[in-house]
DNA sequence: TTATTCTACAACCAAATGGTTGTAGATGAG
DNA sequence: CTCATCTACAACCATTTGGTTGTAGAATAA
């Protein structure tokens, strides 16, 4: 049973995004510092529209923005994604310890 | 630059898995308690056979464990994927910070 | 035994993904 | 102005993904 369709379709993005290692090693540059998209073209054994595909998709997920600079695109890391995905597994992380403390109550009881 | 593939793949998986909004439906009902995979399949608007892939999606991505009780297949979350995804999201968190604080310096001087 | 339930797995299909090359427009440098 | 650089985007291709149906085996129930 799937509710919240906007939230779950923001998660896909989101989850997806991270689900690829350039796409993270992008993450950690422009987390770090400035890049333009050109700048991190160099770092991959990839064409240049490839790394651009990559900067949309991050940038779809809210986990980038770019903005022009004169004739270069600057990316830089959009906090917003990481603090979504991080609650997340929060959430996963705090219901599973309440769990194992339930479990643990009971084991304690027994 | 690409470095630790092992851990690259393994992430891959991890959260390829977390990107689909049913898998994280499953992630959070095995979380909180068993299911079996047919007990599963009655929550969601597919067929068994899909849900079996989403469970082993998530099985190759060590966030659930099956294990065989009779002619069930009893599903439980596998707490190490959730850790390593927390780990690494903390990580870009901590860099963020880093960089954050190093800015709020530099403003602070000039 | 027979019927039902639960699972495994193959074959298939449409759409998405991750890459490529090529073309074209803006901007900066000489 | 001219040339090199940076970006955008389309077209194309192979593979993966997320779904389906169908078949078959193992375990439980009657």
């Amino acid at each position: 049973m799937v509710v919240d369709e906007l939230r779950d379709a923001e998660l896909d993005r989101l989850f997806q995004a991270f689900a690829d290692a350039t796409r993270r090693d992008i993450v950690t540059r422009v987390t770090a510092g400035e890049y333009s998209v050109s700048r991190l073209a160099e770092h991959y054994a990839m064409s240049f529209a490839a790394v651009q595909k990559h900067v949309a998709v991050l940038e779809r997920a809210s986990l980038v923005t770019k903005e022009k600079r004169g004739r270069e695109q600057i990316v830089r890391a959009h906090h917003d994604g990481l603090q979504r995905a991080r609650r997340l597994l929060d959430e996963y992380e705090s219901i599973w310890r309440q769990r194992a403390d339930r479990i643990a109550d009971i084991l304690a009881e027994g």
